[in-house]
Order: C-alpha cells, then structure tokens, then sequence
DNA sequence: CGCCTAGTATGGTCGGACCACATTGTTGTG
DNA sequence: CACAACAATGTGGTCCGACCATACTAGGCG
C-alpha cells in the first residue's frame, strides 16, 4: 500500500522498507534529523538483503530525503534531512536531457512560478529580516570583481530567497529544482567573460529594481519585471 | 561534468554510468524506447561492478526514465521511457509523509498551475480532439454506478488532458506529480460511500462546468472554475 | 593528564551465485 | 510436414559473504 507508482512488476524487496519509512514519516515515529538503522539491521528487521535495502535507501538518498555518511559516531550512517529541491532537479535535468522536457517550457514554468511568487509574497506579512538579507545579497552581487561561480550561488540563493517570500514550500521547492535542473545548460551557455559582464551588468540593475518593488508591496510591478527578468536572461543567452 | 546533485561526498560509482546515459540522451545517442546494455555489459564497460550499474539504473527508474522487465526478447531489459510526473510524484510524496511540505502548499500549487493552464489554453489554437475526448472523459463519469476507483482514474485523466492544453510539459508533468502525491491522502480522506456519492455528484457538475468555459474560450471563468473546484474538494474532504 | 593506537560501527564496493521469467531455437511426435 | 513440447539463452531480481575506507570511541601508554 501507499503505493502509487507501481510499475506492474512484481513487488521489489526495497518496497518494504520504503513504505515502513513511509509510515513512520507519516506517524511521526521519524523525524528529520533522526538516524535510520544501520543497513544490516534493516536487511534483518525486513527479513531481506542488505543489497535490497540498500537499494531502498539509494532511493531516499536521491530525493534528497537522507544523507549517508560512512564512518562511526552520531553525525555518520543514514539521516533524515529534507531537500525537496534535489531530488527533483535531479529529476527534472535528465528528463531535459532526454529532450522531452523542452528547456522553453522549464522557463516558461519558473516565470509562472515566481511571478505568482511576487505577487502572493505582497499579500502577507512583511518579512523584514529577508527583505534585509536580499539587499545584502544584492550588495554582494554589486562587486564588479565577483567571480561567474559566486555571482551564480549568489543569484540562485536570491531568487529563492523571494520565492521562500510567498510562504509556499511547494512553489519555492518546484522553483528551485527547475533553476538548477537548467544551471549546466546556463553556464554553457555564456562562456566567455567579454559576454558575461554586460549581461551580469543588466541582471543586477534588474535584480535591484525588483527587490525595489517588492519593498514597495508592488506585487504587480515584481511580478512584471521578475517575468521580464527571466525571459530576458533565456532569450539573451540561449540564442 | 554534468552533475549538480552532489552530495560532497567521495564519487559514487554508479555516477559513471549516470553520467554516460546522461551524455548520451542529451546526444541523442540514446532515444525513448531504446534499449539500454545489460546490466553485465555495463558494469564491464565501465569497470565497475553489476551492483553499483544497478544503482544507477534503479535511481532512472524511480526518475521515470526507464523501466525494467526481466525474460529474454525485445520487450525484456532496461527500456528507455519518459514519465516525469512518477519521478516527481514519488518524491514529493514522501517529502509530503515527512511533513515538511504541508498538504495545503501541495493544493495551492496544484491550483496555480491549474488555472494558469487553463488561461493558457485558451490562448492557443483550439484542440478540438482533445476537447472531443474531455468530453468523453465526463461522459463515462456520469454513469451513477461507476465505482469510485474507476472514477477518480477518469478524473485524473480528464485534469491532465485539461493541463495539456495549455502545450508545456512542464506544467503538465508538475500537476499531475502533485495530483499523484496526495492521492492516497485523498483516498483516505473521504470513507464510505455515503460520503462519497454527493461529492462525486459535485464534481461532476464543476467539470461539465469547466470544460463548457474552456470550449467557449473563455479562459477566465474556466480558471476561477477550476480554481474553486480543487478547492472546494480539498475544504469539503480534507475537514 | 594528554597523546596515540587499537577497536568498532558505518556505508561503499565487489564478485559470484542462484532464481524467475520471457523469448527463441530445437527436437520429437503425430 | 505441422506443431506441440522441451531445452537453451539472456534478462533483471535477489541474496550472500567478503573486504575496504572512514570516523568516531575507548583504552593504553608515556
């Protein structure tokens, strides 16, 4: 049960220990920041394999719901965190890869996502700590001898940053999967420095008239000018 | 080099063979319905063992890129596909069990995406087959004794081909991830039959709705329907 | 007391074995 | 010759047992 992605098949051995996590997500008996059993506890609690457990796990691990560390003590084996965003970039960019996820329609639902964003963020409270944190980034960006790499981070951590303003985990995590689902197809993209400062030039002029806006609870005007931002940054470089 | 998912740790070996199928899908070297090596051939190619080819193989089949079927023939192995909204769907879901993407956000998500397809589809060129069978779709629905089942599984259909419309894949495949993700929830959600009948009596009513709009291209009043619609549901069942 | 070392628990990888299954080829029989 | 029954083959699925690298832990030794 709980199982709504069968394949058809016959019933994989990982499933047991999938849907036991399930359950104890859901019940409450796991938290995030709990340590799982060892693999070779769980082969013997489900009566399978360690290989099948561990194929269960590799599952966990790459939607971004436990990270594995090898070793002895409390920060080692397998623990629950919570990054939606991973898995389903990781998700997202070989489905582009596979060129049945066109990068135009990936574009096409960030703008959807963050102009709602924008706008849905004017409509709370004012958050003024993050309101605060995204000039300072801004600020960073400002620095005419920051690196391409850092400029990116920075950038990436902004536009989460706003969309994290509209108080909707889903929305911010679907939003950051699809901007690091295209971020290779970015970076090779522009490749040359003589390209990029212009473009870095025209991103932080926009970045600051957005921030701006949202300061001024203009939801509308964000939202205008975060849709142009991104359509510009796509048709700019991806031509 | 392709990979934007790691997860700082030393390099798994299964990423060689992520890598190279990445490589090649984005090559077009390997297409949808292709087949890929056995499982023996890989590990042999890339000097690693069966186990850690599995890996691999088992993170594309839970992404919703291949599926497996074990006999002999050209229906049998590892066959390349493409079902995004699985992958997508069976992350979120356990990432929904681990309680840190609350149910609500799932739904108001759904709607957003919802209505924006909606608006959009009406901006396209008119699909009249597609519409033809929509109307199929709540044709079937409106038979009183289908069963529950069989009725959410039209429903499914017909929110989907309603996405679709609108022509991004995207969006298409994120709404019916999070349609899949909280399904189980759903079905919980509402018991017996008693309960169920004037719900489905419900919606019956707001898809014939729905589609009327969208049929007189009125992407608005098909929106704020559709809007409504999911939210009714979820305040009516989700109480 | 403090440093160093042996021990221990963890995930990561490997190789090999066997199974169930689906197709294909072969053989035996009518 | 036709065709059914059987054997061979190739596929993923599972299991077992072993060994490795790592990181913390507990003692032992100076």
């Amino acid at each position: 049960m709980t199982d709504t992605t069968d394949r058809a098949a016959g019933p994989r051995a990982y499933q047991a220990v999938l849907s036991s996590i399930e359950a104890d997500l859901r019940s409450g008996r796991l938290n995030i920041g709990d340590r799982l059993p060892g693999e070779r506890t769980l082969s013997e609690q489900h009566g399978i394999s360690r290989a099948s457990v561990r194929d269960a796990i590799r599952i966990l691990d790459v939607m971004g719901l436990v990270r594995t560390a090898t070793g002895s003590g409390p920060n080692s084996g397998t623990i629950l965190i919570s990054d939606p965003a991973a898995g389903l970039s990781s998700t997202l960019r070989l489905h582009v890869a596979s060129r049945h996820l066109p990068v135009a329609d990936i574009v096409q639902a960030r703008i959807l996502l963050e102009t709602w964003a924008a706008t849905a963020a004017t409509t709370r409270p004012i958050d003024e700590p993050s309101l605060a944190r995204a000039a300072e980034l801004l600020a960073l960006m400002d620095d005419p001898a920051l690196g391409r790499e850092a400029f990116h981070d920075l950038d990436s951590q902004f536009h989460v940053l706003l969309s994290t303003l509209a108080g909707n985990a889903v929305v911010s995590a679907m939003m950051e999967s699809l901007r690091l689902s295209i971020m290779d197809y970015v970076r090779h993209a522009v490749t040359t420095d003589e390209q990029w400062q212009p473009v870095a030039q025209a991103l932080r002029h926009q970045h600051h008239g957005i921030l701006d806006a949202l300061t001024a609870r203009d939801g509308d005007l964000a939202a205008r000018l975060l849709g142009e931002h991104i359509e510009w940054f796509f048709t700019e470089t991806a031509r």
